[in-house]
DNA sequence: TTGTAGGCGTTATCAC
DNA sequence: GTGATAACGCCTACAA
């Protein structure tokens, strides 16, 4: 039913050869035959079919974007970037989701083969030695995004400024007990974010003659729950934490949750500050870290189609910019309140903004 | 540098006409041979390349998935179901992320080529007449998600059930005003969503004897600042709603927001019910309508799939299971406090919830 | 059961 | 400038 590059050339009498010069702008056809062409392609509505062209040039006009967890609007706000800048070149971008490790694997395996995609984006996971190997024996442009790998291109959030820049915040606010809760990589992704985040707070602390004590730093899988957890341990201690830096926005949510189980008002007696300035957060009032999210993917994918149609340096790694916003679960340590206004606070919390169900 | 068909053939001493028979478990080739080939592929490696296979059946085997407004948890959690399903076909999954309708379009118009894919699911808009008619021409497959047409299968949480459910909740907890928040449909997309939604609120409430005024039946973009002035409004109102449906989660935060700053105590003074039971609605506590988003992707992709490979009737709709989950900001009516309890009532909310930036 | 050959829609390399 | 023609990697009659 679609027109060919055949019919082209039937109607326009020329040879198909020359349909494909013009159809490719080549220089080499004249202005009077050119023109009776493009008429034809007019006229049959031609476009040329991609399959055709695919198996004739080896490339797929595809680029692959692995994501381990779709569910993380962090994630998700990075792979709209790179939609986004995918949607005005012809690259098809092909999503593979993956919730476990063997997927990662599998997804690699089918993604690092050149008649799948000609190159792709991997978010939050760095690839293994055999899987770089594999990826290099290819030769398929391949940029990392949210992860950081000596021999492939990255694109990052400074985590270690991160950290420091939340711990900075808290110490200029007074605080002197400050903790740390971080996720722990999840199925083996090897994500260094958190790590990073948290170094970039016991950085700051030592620069400010402090330590975060392993007794300050606790570190579970990903999630509220796991998060709110962790933060009712820290707050059970004998000399509980004045503040606590979560590695992701979801964790000082789980934070939260415990402040609001064990009664302890925020941020008068405990201030939380969170990662990645998520929509909630906003809702919320919680201080967190902005990281360009969006802006993030842009570039990520930039930087892989610039590989794909140049092959410039395949080594650059670009950081991006974060900063911190400062809302209202951070402030002054110690504006402890007495026991009797705590206990009606306790009520209207509850009603105000009502129970988690589980 | 990867093996082709023609490097097994001649490793198994066999013509590359047996391979190909060999890859597609023809019945027709000898066992002995069969193992040959099979071990020459073992060797190589070797595994048919998609491009050459493609433009010999001219199937592209992907399908693609267009979404308008990734930013949405709803329809990210949409798009992990249909993931989750096209990851053990062999089919790949290109997006195609949209934010205005010239997208769309641009995107159907892409879509729509049968070099491009085999067939795709509509997230959440309906396609006009021409691109129907498009459709139609090129023989694609097409399954609609979040919206219908009646010549379109499609799958659909039962919206009008929905808003039948969320008012009969009210009804049952003794309220009788009862207004309704809903979303105007962006950018054009003809989302059928929120009105079906809201025409069941209406028709719970008329079989209780009760109507849906205009005058509580506030529509605006999407978004929860939009919701949060629209709740305003309505609160403004001489007779205030003792409850408020929303379309959304979202819009839901929005109401909330708007009851804060009106000192209003939820539940107590005003129940708020939202739609899809998003994570943020277990987190504060919100009434809401559960649908199962990620269930329904895996339908629609199941649909999708079983049309491409078998050609069932083109038509069908299923609907998607839905159930009121009742949490903290949904009660009685009428429990207004005392003024000076109130007043303590806002200070603490603030401090528990926190105020949002803006 | 197996091999041969034509075709899918392009691009690219030749001659002319 | 333009036109044959050979790839590209696979599938599939048809023939043997």
């Amino acid at each position: 039913l679609a027109a060919t590059i055949h019919d082209v050339a039937r109607i326009s009498r020329v040879s198909i050869g020359t349909v494909s010069r013009v159809i490719n702008n080549s220089p080499r056809v004249d202005p009077g035959t050119r023109a009776r062409v493009l008429r034809a392609i007019e006229d049959l509505d031609f476009r040329p079919s991609r399959l055709g062209r695919r198996l004739s040039t080896g490339k797929t006009h595809s680029i692959a974007v692995v994501v381990p967890f779709l569910t993380r609007e962090s994630v998700v706000e990075r792979l709209r970037g790179i939609a986004g800048v995918l949607v005005s070149t012809d690259y098809d971008l092909v999503v593979f989701n993956l919730e476990t490790r063997e997927q990662l694997d599998h997804a690699l395996a089918q993604v690092v083969r050149r008649d799948r995609v000609d190159g792709f984006i991997l978010i939050g996971s760095t690839p293994s030695d055999d899987e770089l190997a594999a990826i290099e024996k290819t030769g398929q442009a391949c940029v990392l995004l949210d992860a950081r790998h000596p021999r492939l291109p990255s694109v990052a959030g400074n985590d270690v400024k991160g950290g420091r820049l939340a711990a900075r915040h808290l110490l200029g606010l007074g605080h002197r007990r400050i903790a740390f809760i971080g996720e722990e990589p999840r199925e083996a992704f090897n994500t260094p974010a958190s790590r990073l985040r948290g170094r970039g707070v016991r950085l700051e602390l030592r620069a400010n003659g402090l330590e975060l004590t392993p007794e300050y730093t606790a570190v579970g899988e990903q999630g509220r729950g796991r998060a709110r957890e962790l933060a009712l341990g820290l707050l059970a201690l004998p000399e509980p934490p004045t503040a606590i830096i979560c590695a992701s926005d979801i964790q000082a949510l789980g934070a939260l949750e415990a402040a609001r189980e064990l009664d302890i008002a925020v941020p008068a007696e405990l201030s939380v500050v969170g990662y990645d300035d998520l929509e909630i957060a906003g809702h919320l009032g919680l201080t967190t870290i902005r990281q360009a999210l969006f802006e993030s993917g842009m570039q990520a994918a930039r930087m892989l189609v610039a590989q794909l149609s140049g092959g410039p340096p395949r080594q650059s790694v670009a950081l991006i910019d974060i900063m911190l916003v400062a809302r209202a679960t951070s402030g002054p340590p110690g504006r402890a309140q007495a026991r009797s206004r705590r206990t009606t606070s306790r009520k209207c919390r509850r009603a105000a903004s009502g129970a988690a169900d589980r």
